[in-house]
DNA sequence: TATTTTTTCCGAATTGTATCCGAACAAGCA
DNA sequence: TGCTTGTTCGGATACAATTCGGAAAAAATA
């Protein structure tokens, strides 16, 4: 960012600009969004942009780091919830919430999502990824019969990488060759299999050692 | 593509063109290759890019082509070999080749797979998928036992999606939590004790019913 | 309030990139 | 060889990104 808005209405701009962004990019896909169309749609000059922002690129990178920051907001107040559930439901819950949130607003965010890699989303994934991983911790530690799970940290991560391009693939098919549900119910199934397989293993285990 | 070519000369400028893309690519990423970038790792003038190709976008589109296309070569000719492993060395065996793969030529494709989306891979990606699919079903078919597990199709969504994006992402990033052997043990144990579970719970409904 | 200083906004001018096009060159063929 | 078709090229054109200098608005000062 080239400059800091200092008074309100710089700041009302620069989220202008953002929001524009997202509506520009939703509509025509990041190859296609032009700094006037950005300018166009948030109601200001195009010279405005580089007020704040070095360049095109880094508008796309303020937007993503929004977006992760929306999903962070979404999620930690589920938190509690989610941690007192079973597993599936548990799954299940989160699973519609995030459907819910990329879908508003014209399922802006889910066009964002899409073109993710695009925006250098990586970069900005990780506050996310930490926040998935302290809601794993979490339900691990109100359930503390699942702490004997063998390998926590690599399943947590292909579940938590392996569950969201799954889910952001399956919305942003034309046809997708399941339903929504079918696939948050699958998500739900693998993870909880998963655990109960673990633990009847460590029961077995436990047996044989006694 | 505007014109198709005839001679041998035409056909080599075509694929010294689509090479360049991949080499410019994986060193600026997409946004920043610029035609004559291209036109000049390929050596041709930037004006030869526009016989073959529409744009500069269309370079990208073939270049996903392309990627896919040598994606399904590697695999096909392993389906043979995997059908006839157990599940886990199945997959560990698949993801092995695919990282090798990936990490060809100075890893293009791997930075080509990091910025998929931007190519509009996902448009190209449909036959990849049915080339798993078909690896899921023959392994299913040589395995009859399997065939009771509940939900196949999806299951398979979830574990074809995911997992190739669990592993793209793991090889993408500059300081990954876990080892990429973590990883593919992980997966592998994922879709192993599902199998299992699932075939568990036949079993008993099968004791009970009888 | 009048004046000065700071912040914000703008859009024409500049720069760079994608794309087009017609001349020049090579290949196939009679 | 002369003719036709295919191929290559790089300057010309069009359009998008970025810059810049000054005008307008807001804040600070007195």
């Amino acid at each position: 960012m080239a400059r800091k808005p200092r008074q309100k209405r710089a700041k009302e701009t620069v989220n202008a600009i953002i929001e524009a962004g997202f509506i520009a990019m939703a509509e025509h896909g990041p190859a296609a969004t032009t700094t006037r169309q950005i300018a166009d749609i948030a109601g200001v000059g195009v010279g405005s942009l580089y007020e704040y922002f070095d360049n095109k690129e880094q508008i796309f990178q303020v937007m993503a780091e929004r977006f992760v920051a929306d999903t962070i907001a979404l999620i930690q107040p589920l938190v509690p919830t989610l941690v007192r559930k079973p597993i599936r439901d548990a799954v299940r819950e989160l699973l519609q919430q995030f459907k819910e949130f990329l879908q508003q607003n014209d399922a802006r965010y889910l066009k964002c999502a899409r073109h993710a890699m695009t925006l250098g989303f990586e970069e900005h994934l990780e506050p996310l990824q930490k926040t998935l991983q302290e809601l794993v911790t979490q339900y691990l530690m109100h359930h503390p019969e699942t702490l004997t799970i063998r390998n926590i940290p690599t399943m947590s991560y292909i579940m938590i990488n392996g569950g969201i391009f799954a889910v952001v693939r399956h919305l942003s098919e034309p046809a997708p060759p399941i339903d929504f549900d079918e696939l948050v119910e699958g998500l739900a199934n693998m993870i909880g299999h998963y655990t109960e397989q673990e633990m009847a293993l460590i029961e077995r285990q436990g047996a044989e050692s006694s």
